[in-house]
DNA sequence: TCAAGGAATGAACTATGGTTCACAGTTTGA
DNA sequence: TCAAACTGTGAACCATAGTTCATTCCTTGA
């Protein structure tokens, strides 16, 4: 008589929360946050505009959680290999190389999970995954100096430079057009590994 | 008994076109482009909200004019650099120090006139305004790797990663937060510089 | 099968901000 | 001074996109 949530209906409800968020996703992962309306969000998911509301109380809620999960998988692997045995120099090249190519595989996603301008809510959680990615950075290049391998950079301002420098290069505007193929990818990510160990390590063999 | 226009009437059109763009200038330096509605842009200017239609079409034209106009002026400043006397290192070296101080003398006019998306019209030529940077740098580059003084790097990548960089660093949110004093700020400069010279040309001596 | 209550719906509402336009005010040349 | 032509005005209009809520549908436990 008096209704209690089986388990079965806790989970047709999670089921349909993750729908939604993966189709926001998507919709990000190919028009940026401006194709993520509400609208379009629900229609892609199969649902109501409405139902959106009953698992997230703004559209702004919907896209801090994108942010945050799709961000905690990126920032957590960069991580692994900063924590990784290895010298500095080693740790710096695998975890620019690992980001750039990850970002690449999704570039429109990755454009907007790290640059592209949303509402303030949304870019706090933002500015927190590129500040985290920044700090994996900085303490590759600080244990560089202590070690002598790095010269005496500021790593707070050089670990920006890389960020800005990978961001600018894979998935800005300046990036080349979409689309051009998995040679031209390699080439790009070898290009900005060597660029930014330059910068931080004052020299490098070329690789390729 | 025609009517027709005088230079004094033209001469107070202008101005107060001159006086509108300023006053849109001067909110999107200081708040960005959310800041700069058509209606504060007027009230600033001390016209009416129609009046601003008078000498644009719409809101994209001004937005665009105003872009144009800044950046006409410190592509300028840039390529002069690049056409100077000098080794690629040293007009690398001013290049980049020339347009960072110069940015952070306005970050938030710079942030909205390098990175913060807009509506796809100003977008268009804000995009122009990056690519003109890049092209400057990747001139020097192309120069000096053909003169030895630069190893073997893809010269448009590693523009694209210079403007990145200087940019993140410099105005970009992971920057240091503003107000930081002119220690800060030549300290910062002094960073970037040497942070995309070590990139380009594989070593420089510690300059500060 | 049935009543209770949660879940879903989507049309209507609202807020924001760009754009228009009928009207009033100014400038010009005679 | 006067009419023609241009310029300025700002309230009203419109388009977009986020949010609400009365209603309907579905699940649960008896």
């Amino acid at each position: 008589m008096v209704y209690r949530q089986t388990e079965n209906a806790t989970k047709r409800l999670a089921d349909k929360r993750a729908r939604i968020l993966a189709a926001a996703r998507d919709l990000v992962a190919d028009g940026g946050w401006a194709a993520a309306q509400v609208d379009h969000v629900a229609a892609k998911a199969g649902v109501a505009t409405g139902t959106v509301y009953r698992h997230w109380s703004s559209k702004a809620e919907l896209c801090a959680e994108i942010v945050a999960t799709v961000s905690a998988r990126e920032v957590g692997i960069v991580k692994a290999v900063a924590d990784a045995d290895g010298s500095p120099v080693e740790k710096l090249d695998a975890a620019i190389r690992t980001f750039a190519s990850r970002a690449l595989r999704g570039r429109r996603l990755a454009y907007a999970l790290i640059a592209e301008p949303v509402d303030p809510e949304v870019e706090t959680v933002r500015l927190d995954y590129r500040a985290q990615l920044a700090r994996c950075l900085e303490r590759i290049l600080r244990e560089g100096i202590m070690r002598g391998a790095f010269p005496r950079l500021d790593p707070a301002v050089a670990a920006a430079c890389i960020v800005g420098a990978f961001m600018e290069a894979l998935v800005g505007p300046l990036a080349p057009a979409k689309g051009t193929g998995p040679r031209a990818d390699r080439h790009l990510i070898e290009q900005i590994t060597q660029f930014c160990l330059r910068a931080s390590v004052g020299m490098t063999e070329q690789k390729a």
